[in-house]
DNA sequence: TCCGCTACCTGTAGAGTGGTAGGTTTCGTT
DNA sequence: AACGAAACCTACCACTCTACAGGTAGCGGA
C-alpha cells in the first residue's frame, strides 16, 4: 500500500500544493527562512524532501509560493479599507500569532544582503504606505494634527503596526498589541469623514 | 615569522576581542545570525575559524558579546533622556545602517522558537518601555493627548523607532527616518517640562 | 635558561544542507 | 488493456556548518 494507497483518496496537486505552502509557513514561524530545511517542510505534510521539490524545484520558489499566499491572504478586493478596519484588522491578527511570526521573521531577514524576499518587502512596503496614505486622505483629509499630511502619516501608522507585533511576539503577556494600535489612532484625532 | 610575526605588535586579548565583535557585527548585519559562519567571521579578522574558537568557545558565545556590546554602547550613562534628544538619536543612527541592520536582522530572528536572543530582546523590550515611560512622564506628566498615560505611550515610541528602522532599511530614498519620527514626536503635542 | 601560558594552527568528526539523477508506482485517459 | 504523465521514492553528490583534539610557535616571568 505504497504513498498512502486506497485508504487516503489521492489529493489533488493543487491543494497538495497548498498543504506544504501551509507547512513551509509554519517552519518559517519556528526556524526563519534560511533556518527552515526542506525536509523539515516536508515531514511537515508527510513527504521526503524530493518528494517536496518535485512540487516546489527549489527552497527558493517554494517562498515565492509562501509570499504569494500572503499577498493573496490581505487583498480585501474592493473593499475600501477604513482606519476602524484596521484596529479591526490589528485584532484579528493577535488571534494568529503564527501567522504574523511567519511574517516578523521574515521582515527581519528581509534587510539582509541578497535574501530572496528583500525586493518583495520593499516593493510591498511601498504599497502599503501608498494605500495607508489614500486610506487617511479620505478620512482625514488635511484635518490631521499639526499640519501632518496623509502621505506623511501612513510611514508611521505601517511603523507602529509592526513595531508593536515585535513586542508583542517577544513578550505577549506585557504587550496589549489591539490596545495600543488603538491609542496611535486616537492620536490622530477623529475622522472627519 | 608566523602569526604576523614582528612587524604587528601583538595587540592583546582584549582588543582581538573587539575586533573580533566587530567583524560579527558586520557579518550578521549581512546574513542575519544563524546565517553567519564563524568562518565568515574569523576570515574577517585574518584569524581561521578555529582561532576565532579560541576567543568565543561557542557561536553563541559570540552572539552573547555582541549583545552585551550593545549594551554598553546604547546605556548612556546617567543623562536624563530627554525626547528631543530621542530625535537626535534617531538621526545618528540614520547615519549608522550597518550597526541598525544587525539588531534589526536579529530582532527578526529572534521570535522564532528557541533563538539565543530571544530572551536579551524580552527583556531589553521590556526595560526600554520602562525607560521611556520614565522620559515621557518627566516631560509630559499627564498632559499627553487623548488621556493617554506614559505607560501606554511607551511601547508606541518603541514600535515607531523599530518600525521606521526596517521600511528605511528595506527603502531609504523613500522613507526620511528622522523626519518620520519627529512626525511623530509631534502628535504627542508640546512638552510642559 | 627553562617553563608555562597565550595565541594561534592543521586535521577531522559528524551532522545537515539544497539539489540532481533516475527509478517505480498509480491514475486518468484513450 | 495500453500508455503517458503525475506523484512520489531511493541513492547520492558536493558542500557547509559547528565543534573537538591535539598540536606548535613565541613571549613573559622566575
Amino acid at each position: 500500500m505504497p504513498y498512502g494507497g486506497v485508504m487516503n483518496a489521492r489529493v489533488r496537486s493543487g491543494e497538495r500544493r497548498a498543504e506544504i505552502v501551509g507547512a513551509a509557513l509554519e517552519v518559517i514561524a519556528e526556524r526563519g527562512y534560511r533556518g527552515a530545511s526542506l525536509a523539515a517542510v516536508a515531514e511537515r505534510v508527510g513527504l521526503t524532501q524530493q518528494g517536496l521539490l518535485h512540487y516546489f524545484p527549489t527552497k527558493d520558489a517554494l517562498l515565492v509560493a509562501v509570499l504569494q499566499e500572503r499577498d493573496r491572504w490581505d487583498a480585501v478586493p474592493d473593499t475600501q479599507w477604513r482606519v476602524d478596519l484596521l484596529a479591526s484588522l490589528v485584532e484579528y491578527n493577535a488571534m494568529r500569532p503564527a501567522i504574523i511570526q511567519t511574517f516578523s521573521a521574515l521582515l527581519g531577514e528581509s534587510v539582509t544582503e541578497g535574501h530572496p524576499a528583500r525586493s518583495y518587502f520593499t516593493e510591498r512596503y511601498a504599497r502599503v504606505r501608498e494605500s495607508m496614505a489614500t486610506v487617511l486622505r479620505a478620512e482625514y483629509g488635511d484635518r490631521l494634527p499639526n499640519g501632518l499630511t496623509p502621505e506623511r502619516t501612513a510611514p508611521l501608522l505601517v511603523a507602529v503596526m509592526d513595531g508593536l507585533q515585535y513586542q508583542w511576539l517577544l513578550d505577549p503577556e506585557s504587550v496589549d498589541m489591539p490596545g495600543a494600535f488603538r491609542d496611535f489612532l486616537r492620536l490622530l484625532g477623529e475622522p472627519a469623514a
